[in-house]
DNA sequence: GCCGTTTTCGGCCCGACTGTTTTCAGTCG
């Protein structure tokens, strides 16, 4: 499903820049790089549209919809080869080195005939950028230095990663200057699943500003200072992560931090509504566009009341939609952490989780938890040595616990089923009607094709035992990709039968992600934020589960482990299903 | 190239830092 968006959007993000590079009109070069965004994020398959449907995505007028629909038809777009002609790929490859542009990238191009990364390290190294202008020394110290980042990090990091580096240099920066005022903001707070830089603000007067500097760029986490000023410092750490920090004044911290979480393209839309009522919209807070007077700045609430909006929630601030859903009152109540009643997939020692059934179910009962399921994993997955004597044995064990535990929380005892490669899972109907719930996953044959992966999922839904679908594409981020599959389809008899779709929470999966999860959404489909945890510590990684809900707009009705343990047990016995 | 309860033409977000340009362009977010 998402292929052909993702392709679409490289394409006019590609045109986006070839325009840069020639030097075309800059508002033309936003258009496409608009519509890029808005095709990569749009929930549903591009290539199933039609002209007027493409075009009702904000941002694509007739001349970008006819690009796309010659590209869909035909695998390519005439405009876009001609300029390629022009411009070889090299020359856009150039821009993703730090501190060179379009600009940049043409005149070395144009003036240098250099055309590649490994050109124009050679061209440095044999001292020929000198005559050229807006080259001096330190631009060619920094090119060296940058393409040396790319080769080493390349690319962004896990959530995970990120909100744990933040929170530690946030803590690490109140404790060396006694800040009340710091916090992390960016695409941590609104909780993307990768991270490219961190960025945290700061409120303090003007006065303090170099002292906060001086302990940002001594931390620990500081291991080279890229740019240093009053107002912003960026520091690199030990991995060549970038961390950005702004001190604003205190007046300032809810302009601050909306700015500051962007995203991009969300504040585009709300300085757009801004602009419309005659204020502007900085960083400093929000003001009358003649005389200056200042309106609103110390809270993000007062900012976005001032707009005549409601306060957004940062992993809704995408633009998807979210502005026009706020201005009609139509905005989400999103699901939170603490809706969250249990945890519907967990594993113990019994197979390869670390900890005992014991001390998962201490830790659900510290966390607050209603009910908690266990769901260790079936006989198919060979090296886990399941049977049906082992997986009995341990639905007595939890009913011992149970009696120990109390009524808090109340233990389901589940299993994680393997999909087999057509659809077939683990055991028959008449075993899997003793568990309380039966989570079925795939675990392999990751290489079907699109037809006969779509057949084995929907089939799992068809299975009257199986409750929920865990970690449905199987992607590893940044390590294995998602197996293809027709999500519409399977998302459909999800629907249909009454079957949740897994949001997984380890930050390395973060399956569904959020696109998924609007396009299923929008089909009725429900959904269950899982931990999918092997240790104790696992448990805590719902809270990315739950950002990504709310990139997925969910509310606690869609979510079936925030409802109360009654309505929860009729889902799992819905209708279709056998009683039990 | 897109878009419209101010507009079918004339707008399109705004500010900080760097490097080298002696007054500001380019890049970044």
């Amino acid at each position: 499903m998402a292929r052909p968006n993702e392709e679409v959007e490289a394409l006019l993000r590609e045109y986006a820049d070839l325009i840069a590079i020639t030097g075309g009109d800059a508002f033309k070069q936003r258009a496409y790089e608009r519509a890029a965004r808005a095709i990569g994020g749009h929930p549903g398959d591009v290539s199933r549209l039609g002209t007027k449907e493409l075009r009702d995505i904000s941002g694509v007028g007739k001349s970008i919809a006819d690009k796309v629909e010659e590209y869909l038809r035909t695998g390519h777009v005439a405009a876009l080869e001609e300029t390629r002609r022009e411009i070889p790929g090299g020359v856009r490859e150039l821009m993703s080195i730090p501190t060179l542009g379009p600009k940049k990238a043409l005149a070395l191009y144009r003036d240098l005939g250099i055309a590649s990364v490994d050109e124009l390290v050679s061209a440095v190294h044999e001292d020929r950028l000198g005559g050229l202008k807006g080259f001096g020394p330190k631009s060619r110290e920094n090119i060296l230095h940058g393409v040396e980042l790319m080769r080493q990090a390349h690319g962004r990091i896990l959530l995970g990663t990120a909100v744990g580096i933040a929170e530690d240099v946030v803590a690490g920066l109140r404790e060396a200057t006694g800040l009340k005022r710091c916090a992390y903001a960016g695409s941590v707070r609104r909780m993307r699943e990768t991270i490219g830089d961190i960025d945290v603000l700061a409120a303090a007067p003007e006065e303090e500003a170099e002292r906060i500097m001086a302990a940002f760029t001594g931390l620990p986490q500081a291991a080279e200072v890229v740019m240093s000023g009053r107002k912003k410092t960026s520091i690199r750490n030990a991995r060549g992560l970038q961390l950005d920090l702004r001190v604003l004044p205190p007046d300032s911290w809810g302009a601050g931090m909306l700015y500051f979480t962007g995203s991009q393209a969300h504040n585009i839309r709300v300085r757009e509504i801004a602009v419309r009522k005659g204020l502007k919209l900085s960083e400093y807070g929000l003001f009358e566009a003649k005389g200056g007077r200042k309106l609103a700045a110390r809270t993000e609430e007062e900012v976005y009341r001032r707009l005549g909006l409601p306060w957004i929630a940062p992993a809704l601030r995408e633009d998807r939609g979210e502005v026009a859903a706020a201005l009609n009152g139509e905005l989400p109540e999103l699901v939170t952490e603490r809706d969250l009643r249990g945890d519907l997939h967990t594993h113990t020692d019994l197979t390869d989780g670390l900890a005992s059934a014991a001390e998962m179910v201490a830790e659900a009962a510290a966390r607050g938890y209603a009910y908690f399921a266990i769901t260790d994993h079936a006989p198919e997955l060979y090296m886990q040595q399941m049977t049906r004597e082992k997986i009995l044995a341990q639905r007595e064990e939890l009913r011992r616990l149970a009696e120990r535990q109390g009524r808090r929380p109340r233990l389901l005892h589940g299993t994680e089923l393997n999909i087999g490669p057509e659809g077939e899972v683990d055991w028959p109907g008449d075993f899997l009607a003793g568990f309380d719930l039966c989570v079925a996953s795939v675990h392999s044959h990751f290489g079907l094709d699109r037809k006969a992966q779509t057949r084995r999922l929907i089939r799992a839904c068809e299975n009257p035992y199986v409750n929920i679908i865990g970690h449905p594409t199987t992607r590893k981020i940044g390590q294995r990709a998602p197996i293809d599959v027709d999500l519409e389809a399977v998302f459909a008899a999800c629907a249909r039968t009454g079957t949740a779709m897994e949001i997984n929470a380890h930050p390395n999966r973060l399956d569904l992600k959020d696109e998924h999860i609007l396009l299923a959404r929008r089909q009725g489909v429900k959904f269950a934020i899982d931990s999918d945890a092997h240790t104790v510590g696992e448990l805590g990684h719902t809270r990315y589960g739950v950002g990504t809900a709310q990139r997925g707009w969910l509310t606690k009705e869609d979510v079936i482990n925030a409802w109360p343990l009654g309505r929860l047990r009729r889902f799992l016995r819905a209708p279709g299903r056998p009683g039990r």
